[in-house]
DNA sequence: GGATCCTAGTTCCCGATGGGAACTACAATT
DNA sequence: AATTGTAGTTCCCATCGGGAACTAGGATCC
């Protein structure tokens, strides 16, 4: 039985710098990965769907986003070599996971947007 | 009745870019954010205590991080003008109610960071 | 009375990241 | 030959993040 590709760090404190958990923090306490994750929730989006409902992102932004979700096992990303080119997003099992954090702090925002004083 | 200097937003949906959430959401998901709030939870936290407890951070960038959490109403500063200089940061009703989810977000990696593959 | 210590920053410099606009590849369609 | 459509890439610039060093101001040491 060989062991899979995982982290077996000790710690697991994402306070501590060496610990991977703080890559991975990084990665998904991010603006754009939030909402890429998010727009995934509900089956596989093809480039362009994403990119329209993660309003104002621009095409290197999200290239670079996906790709990142990608490296670290939380999204799929599959070509279908058709005419228009077909690029699917999906999410992995780990990608589905980690959606329900992050879909409970974009509610936590939209519900309590109204308590935030206003920027000055 | 004077209305409170809050956000006022009609659509409250962080996936529209000019609503006021999606400011909110990259304030909130933001690695350095989400480990400051943290050190907040249980009290009172010192500049130099927060600064320890976020292994690796600068002190500009952990300026600039309570600055921000600051100017949005999620923590107060206060100065005690003893020698050598006391400053202490904590919660606001507002921040203390962003740690759940944040909360949530750092424990889901700590406990999901096996899972993960290794950085290549 | 000058040197040292302490906390809580600021300043400088530089490399990495984020963002807009324009450009590319590919082949089917007009 | 020119146009269309998808999924990007490239270029350039502004902002951000990070390390190292420096600052302020009074208390304490020698």
């Amino acid at each position: 039985m060989v062991s899979s590709p995982v982290n077996d760090c000790g710690p697991r404190d994402v306070y501590s710098a060496a610990c991977p958990c703080r890559d991975m923090l990084d990665l998904l306490a991010n603006k754009w990965s939030a909402l890429a994750l998010g727009a995934l929730q509900d089956g596989p989006r093809r480039f362009g769907a994403i990119r329209s409902r993660l309003e104002g992102i621009s095409p290197k932004v999200l290239t670079h986003t996906l790709r990142r979700l990608e490296d670290h096992g939380l999204v799929n990303r599959t070509v279908y070599p058709a005419v228009p080119l077909h690029v699917e997003y999906e999410l992995t099992d780990l990608g589905r996971d980690a959606c329900a954090p992050l879909a409970l702090l974009r509610t936590w925002v939209e519900d309590n947007i109204h308590r935030f004083p206003v920027a000055s």
